[in-house]
DNA sequence: GACAACATACAGACCAGTTGGTATGTATGT
DNA sequence: ACATACATACCAACTGGTCTGTATGTTGTC
């Protein structure tokens, strides 16, 4: 999967393509003819590195992780002692990331997987592995921030870590029916109320006088 | 919009395969023959009652509003005095519709408008007012319950409800993703424990010890 | 000269929408 | 009571374009 050649080309060319036009138009409506003419190559091209379109939604998926992957990797939110920072961090940073145009933002995991989780197990599994994956890494910080403050609680860091990616996922979803962002920066802005109320109630409720 | 004609027949049928295929493959793949297969009609009456397969798409949201509406009218949670008991037994009866298939709980316009929001513009908009309608009427009790407890919060009832909504929407695409509603069973407890702590700080802490 | 990385052209299936019909009912006039 | 005109609902076959995938050729590199 992880590659270290150095001439990245019509293969990394399609797959930044199909980032793009999967999120804009979903996977169905995105035609392997649109992926090449927007990548530049030939058809020819497409079937050398991918033996199916199928093929080329599973690396896509992977690519994603990929992408998505460094650029959270390399957040400053890691950088808080507390781990409930580095959470209420991770979630701020995810608010921050709405900029642009709706598909510029969006997810295409989650996108892939509403088409896809019916007919394409393979597809589907590995929108679900990129999801998990992500989530795996905000749950470390959870269960720390969880046991810092000695937290007894009848849920998991793993259900709460999944909890957020279904808000940022529904909340893109309310972005793409409202034509922007606002709605899902709102939905962030219920999110960190969330954690503070159920990691720091006395503080939070002091804080905002409820 | 609303006929009480007593013989409808193709149309009605074909509203009815849509919601399902559209829900199970998604707008793009749901094929207008496959449609009319699936309802037992011909091309020729697909075509008489919808101009193109975009108003059908429309008309699917559309019908799709009409049917939830009926059932969320005719759910029991209404039935409660205080607002806030409502919109708890709202967010539970959410919870008891998670049976059977993914395709049979999840929601249609949360799906269409993910490949339409860039490229139909009439069938992203039909999925708005679905949407939006919905979270009115949650909007109401919303509003009731933050009279009722003279909460003065820097987010209002319209967000909240919308939120609620993305929750739903995300826990569907967590459902596809992993295969079945248990992880979206968990999100709606996560909901329900953030609404407690918004309306009932002090009874829900004492209750769960946090 | 073997192999990878393309390109070109095309096959065969698929697909949205059209055409031209039929069956049935209904409004109107006589 | 019946004829004419018209509207609605539906059907089967077809059209022209689209789509995924293939077959074959070319070029650069080791």
């Amino acid at each position: 999967m992880s590659n270290a050649s150095p001439k990245p080309d019509a293969r990394s060319k399609l797959l930044d393509v199909a980032l793009s036009m999967i999120r804009t138009k979903g996977y169905s409506a995105a035609k392997v003819d649109d992926l090449c003419a927007a990548a530049g190559v030939t058809k020819g091209a497409f079937f050398h590195h991918f033996k199916t379109k199928e093929a080329l939604g599973v690396a896509s998926a992977e690519h994603w992780s990929e992408v998505t992957t460094a650029l959270f990797a390399a957040a400053p939110y890691h950088d808080h002692a507390d781990p409930l920072d580095r959470v209420l961090g991770y979630v701020a940073f995810r608010k921050s990331l709405l900029q642009g145009d709706v598909p510029e933002f969006t997810c295409l995991v989650g996108t892939m997987v509403q088409e896809t989780y019916q007919t394409t197990p393979a597809i589907r599994d590995a929108c679900d592995r990129s999801i998990s994956a992500h989530a795996a890494t905000l749950e470390a910080d959870i269960q720390a921030a969880m046991d810092a403050r000695n937290i007894a609680a009848n849920w998991t860091a793993q259900s709460l870590a999944l909890h957020t990616q279904a808000i940022l996922q529904g909340a893109f979803i309310l972005a793409k029916a409202k034509g922007g962002p606002q709605i899902a920066a709102e939905s962030i802005d219920h999110l960190n109320r969330y954690l503070k109320l159920l990691f720091e109630p006395d503080t939070y409720r002091s804080q905002y006088e409820m």
